[in-house]
DNA sequence: TATAATTCCTACGAAAAAGATAGGAATTAC
DNA sequence: GTAATTCCTATCTTTTTCGTAGGAATTATA
């Protein structure tokens, strides 16, 4: 699985602050049917990637800080999702002893490539037409 | 994650199994040093999907069925993934109710084409040049 | 000033998937 | 008969996913 709910999650919720209206996450959450605490934990990571800004107390809400087209599926889900990585291999940290003389991990780094490429075509935008 | 550790121990058997030699798991997995029992597991898998025969007894083994240049990474990883979707929206089965009028769900479908492409365009002789 | 609606924060828990391990039966070369 | 192999079924551990729970802090407004 590329995609987990929660990186699709944070896509419904964006597509819903870029139609503008009732923005607190409590409407959203009904209005696309999550779970209202799951939501907010995942508001709470854009929140911290900047894509998002808060306001709160009554009459709170969220808001996109740029236009719904410059924001890339891409960049959303590397911001959400735990790993967008094709495999461990390529996730950062531990470095495998492979590595070296591995056949396959030029493979994964190449579908890595081309997952980010292919995620990087669409925004917002494209979501909410 | 696109493709597990399963996967990735499939590819290094059925690379193993194309370059001849001593053919018993037994001395595969010592050599790409992979727990032999998990293995024994991935390997039951490649046999089901015809990919690979088996020859059992003392001298037994396993070998290809076909040649090297014939197996795409795709279909090999296809057969021995739990899955290659790269969502739940996409996995067969359950048929989400948003299906309809969801935005995602050609971007999802697009990912996995994206994908597929991608690990068709190599085979198995890509692993052993 | 009280109240209601919101965001924010930390901790916990249940279910599923990943990554194996265990034990032994069946087969076959020598 | 023995040793090396494939084959089969069951079990187990760890990690990740997908949430839930409870409440503190903030703010508009009546």
């Amino acid at each position: 699985m590329i995609v987990s709910s929660k990186g699709r999650y944070a896509l419904y919720i964006m597509a819903e602050l870029a139609k503008e209206g009732g923005n607190s996450l409590r409407q959203i959450a009904l209005r696309q049917n999550l779970p209202y605490k799951y939501a907010e934990s995942i508001v709470s990571l854009l929140v911290k990637a900047g894509f998002v800004e808060s306001r709160r107390g009554k009459k709170g809400g969220y808001s996109l800080t740029r236009r719904p087209e410059e924001y890339t599926l891409s960049e959303i889900l590397k911001k959400t999702e735990t790993s967008l990585a094709a495999t461990e291999c390529t996730e950062g940290g531990e470095g495998c002893p492979r590595a070296a003389t591995c056949p396959t991990l030029p493979v994964w780094r190449g579908l890595d490539e081309t997952v980010d490429a292919y995620l990087s075509r669409y925004t917002l935008t494209d979501l909410i037409k």
